[in-house]
RNA sequence: GUCGGCGUGGCGGAAUGGCAGACGCGCCAGCCUUAGGAGCUGGUGUCCGGCUGGACGUGGAGGUUCGAGUCCUCUCGCCGACACCA
């Protein structure tokens, strides 16, 4: 037998039904000229990898309990949903399933599957928006977007040791490099490649990106600080060191520390430095050639490990100390990048560990400039990095290194043999890639003209459905040069996928506009987005490559608003097991079966339930068993109150009353805080709370109906196929979905008596019902009263009385 | 190594510096019965006690406070991000 039979609540009975009344009424259509105030809520789009799972579902339940909050309480909702569709994993797939279907057809598949599972949860979207990123009605934005980056000379082409999946046969971003190895890929170490290649200047707004940064409190801490810290911007002073024998040429280095210029030791080049060549002097140059080539060498993942022995040789050649005059050997080392800084550094290893542990392998010397409060070092096992006092330092012997920092810079700018600067961490977005299932970047190499941009009425540029690299496929690159009309050949790297969703936001503005990405007036009036949510592994690059794109759009006097995303919620994983939920753990659970058996409303407010919406919780298979037994209560509840013996204590109308009222504002802050679970506990509660009114005999009067109304308007956003029916049961006009959000009477909710807690030197030794606001003096007069008080008071007055209002008396003897 | 987060019953978790463990899962006992994976009632941190009750208890050690899961210092463990950025 059923379970539901009990108390009449079967979902599968009541579910499809509202789920179509639903679509039939646009509710979540969003109106473009409301005059209510908008609401702009967004989740991450899905990449269409294949069927969801309940972890993937929880960013979209928490999204849809949002939407329908928001649009009770009387806002005009945007809440669009679309695809990511392009990219890796649609051409991976597709041969690993032999070769026969297409990367499109099976990304259309996943996403037929995905939309249908979406449906089936009771999750709305205004499906009129929906964007798909691989279709052309698409991307050809995508690439005229690409060309208005390339107009404002934000995208250009450079040779550039670049980091190369092996699998993958492409090149990455650096964000894309985790621990140097491919973020799809954890097993696969990540090659070095000199290519030609398409970046992205984001550098150009490394400071805005950092300094908007402050604009957005209303993003989590963490994501602001793990931007900065990507970011990396660093303050410093670039000085030139003169060489040795060779006046035309100097070695130019950067510094975040002048403070240490008086303790340099030697000097080191990254093995790529062009002056390497030009110095080495004869008799090293085997040596320095050893290096530079087993850097070349060197896979990634050994270079970033800092356990790892250093490669070093000296290169014959002397560098000159501006400051003191000092001649000072130019070594080279793997332990200099060529992409940081100018690529050659001055070593203090005094105050540099990493210098340190270089001069040590090479018995090189070591010299003291900066003394600790406690007096000068002897013997040195590491260096020292903290703050002290110049010494062996010249004129600036004395100064604390801060202000002896400062002078130094100074001095270096007087004398012209430097200045400061400011160095990023970040780099260039490389976004080429060498692959098929992506968005052609919209240009055309022309042996006389060079690189020339497709005109923006050729777009777009299709994807041809053939199925092999675009550089294989002669049929589509063999173009005409738009300028000169000689034989061209068209771009074949595709676009990042990263760009597709850089942008899909402001499209869902005006889905269906012809003439631009996007209409301005209309992503004016719904931007920024209000809400945005996703998983934390978006951090860095998808946040980051948004903020950037929302920029140069402002810049391009496209754009009102200079940051895309106001308000940012990262909700945690469900694991199972241990592990994160996912196709290739093969732990997921299909929401398909859930709804079968437990119903949509049940999987929603598990999800709910399950824990802070913002941390990782482990699915468990039983707990549904909890929102399952609550949907049923409440049903009962409201189809039949009769089936409730009255066999409990009285519960006063004017208790039923004041516990509504709590619940509402309860369940009210709760969700605008993102807090469902204690929601659906609150909600519990107030189920509670009416099975014991009708135990206690409790009237089905006006009270009892306000009760019910308002359990199951509050419970609505959450369990809205249950907040339907049980609406329309119980007489509500229209649908659930458009009813007013209650409000809640802060009087009504206010309790007449308190329990006050009396202690005794901190230690609870009653508990005594007492009217609200009771005075210090009563307070005391009632504790003092209690037989437990006195009894440990043992006599003694109390000398000190700390008094909480409502809430607590503490007797200190 | 650096930065950040988290440690609370058998489990998921709750608690503006003021009754620790709301709500739920599980478990125990009982009731009801159309015998069920249903419903209802009560119980369920540990220890002592027949009950009233008492002691202890939020990873560990200190501290601030009348009072600390909550604030501070140190420490252990787990998780995440970054990791030669000069």
């Amino acid at each position: 037998m059923s379970p539901s039979r009990h108390s009449g609540y079967v979902p599968q009975d009541i579910e499809p039904k509202w789920q179509k009344l639903w679509a039939d009424h646009g509710v979540l259509k969003a109106a473009d000229d409301s005059p209510k105030p908008k609401f702009y809520n967004l989740v991450m789009f899905p990449y269409p990898s294949g069927p969801l799972h309940m972890g993937h579902m929880r960013n979209y339940v928490i999204g849809d309990v949002l939407s329908r909050f928001k649009r009770m309480q009387g806002f005009e909702v945007l809440n669009p949903m679309g695809w990511d569709a392009f990219g890796l994993p649609a051409e991976n797939d597709a041969i690993k399933r032999g070769g026969g279907v297409h990367p499109e057809d099976w990304t259309r598949g996943n996403i037929a599957i995905a939309k249908r599972q979406l449906g089936i949860m009771g999750v709305l979207y205004d499906w009129d928006r929906e964007v798909t990123t691989c279709d052309p009605s698409y991307y050809r934005w995508t690439q005229e977007l690409f060309l208005l980056f390339h107009e404002r000379g934000l995208a250009h082409r450079m040779m550039s040791p670049v980091n190369w999946c092996p699998v993958d046969k492409t090149v990455l971003a650096n964000e894309q490099v985790i621990n140097g190895r491919c973020w799809r890929h954890p097993d696969v170490e990540v090659e070095k490649r000199d290519l030609e290649q398409w970046f992205l200047r984001i550098t150009q707004y490394a400071d805005r990106l950092l300094d908007d940064l402050s604009l957005l409190d209303h993003w989590p801490e963490k994501v602001r600080v793990m931007q900065a810290n990507w970011i990396g911007r660093s303050q410093g002073v670039e000085v030139e060191f003169p060489i040795d024998g060779h006046p035309a040429e100097s070695m130019r280095i950067y510094t975040t520390r002048p403070d240490t210029l008086f303790g340099v030791t030697f000097m080191v080049l990254a093995p790529e430095h062009p002056l390497v060549e030009k110095l080495t002097v004869e008799s090293r140059r085997n040596a320095v050639r050893e290096v530079v080539e087993a850097s070349r060498r060197e896979r990634e993942i050994d270079r970033m490990s800092s356990e790892v022995k250093r490669l070093g040789a000296p290169t014959g050649a002397f560098a000159v100390n501006p400051l003191n005059g000092e001649k000072v050997a130019i070594w080279v080392s793997d332990y200099v990048l060529i992409t940081y800084g100018t690529g050659a550094i001055m070593a203090v290893p005094g105050h540099d560990q990493r210098d340190f542990e270089f001069a040590s392998q090479f018995s090189l010397p070591v010299r003291e400039v900066i003394a600790p409060p406690t007096g000068p070092q002897r013997d040195l096992d590491s260096a020292y990095t903290d703050h002290g006092v110049l010494v062996n330092s010249g004129p600036f012997d004395g100064l604390d290194n801060k202000t002896g920092a400062q002078r130094i810079a100074d001095f270096i700018e007087q004398k012209g043999i430097g200045k400061r600067s400011v160095k990023y961490r970040l780099r260039d977005w490389l976004i080429s890639r060498q692959r098929y299932w992506g968005c052609p970047i919209p240009v055309v190499h022309c042996e006389v003209d060079g690189i020339v941009a497709v005109p923006r009425e050729d777009l777009p540029i299709l994807l041809p459905r053939e199925y092999k690299p675009l550089a294989d496929n002669a049929d589509f690159w063999r173009v005409k040069c738009p300028k000169c009309g000689r034989e061209a050949r068209r771009e074949t790297d595709t676009m990042d996928t990263f760009i597709d969703s850089a942008w899909y936001f402001l499209r869902y503005t005006s889905a269906h506009y012809k003439t631009q990405p996007f209409d301005p007036e209309l992503a004016d009036h719904w931007m920024p987005v209000d809400q945005y949510t996703g998983g934390i592994e978006h951090a860095i690059l998808h946040l980051l490559y948004s903020r950037f794109f929302q920029k140069v759009l402002h810049d391009a006097g496209r754009a009102d608003a200079i940051e895309p995303f106001t308000r940012l919620f990262t909700q945690g994983m469900i694991k199972r097991g241990g592990m994160v939920m996912s196709k290739s753990k093969g732990n997921g659970v299909a929401p398909d079966d859930l709804v079968e058996r437990d119903g949509a409303d049940a999987a929603r407010i598990y999800e709910l339930f399950i824990g802070p919406p913002d941390e990782d919780a482990e699915w468990s298979d039983a707990a549904i068993a909890g929102p399952v037994r609550f949907l049923q209560h409440v049903w009962r509840l409201v189809e039949s109150p009769d089936s409730f013996d009255a066999t409990g204590p009285d519960i006063p109308d004017a208790v039923l009353r004041r516990r509504v009222h709590q619940a509402i504002r309860k369940v009210t802050e709760d969700y605008e805080g993102f807090h469902f679970n204690t929601a659906v506990a609150a909600l519990m509660e107030l189920a509670n709370t009416l099975q014991k009114y009708l135990q206690g005999g409790g009237e089905r009067d006006d009270d009892w109906h306000f009760a019910v109304r308002t359990l199951v308007l509050l419970l609505n956003p959450m369990a809205p196929h249950v907040g339907e029916e049980l609406w329309s049961r119980i007489g509500g006009q229209g649908l659930a979905a458009d009813a007013a959000w209650p409000d809640y009477d802060p009087l009504a909710a206010a309790e007449s008596d308190v329990t006050l807690v009396v202690q005794v030197a901190g230690k609870v030794r009653d508990r005594l019902t007492v009217p609200v606001g009771l005075s210090e003096k009563m307070a005391l007069e009632l504790a003092l009263g209690s037989e437990r008080v006195r009894g440990a008071l043992d006599g003694h007055a109390p000398s000190k009385v700390v008094y909480v209002p409502d809430r607590l008396i503490n007797l200190v003897p």
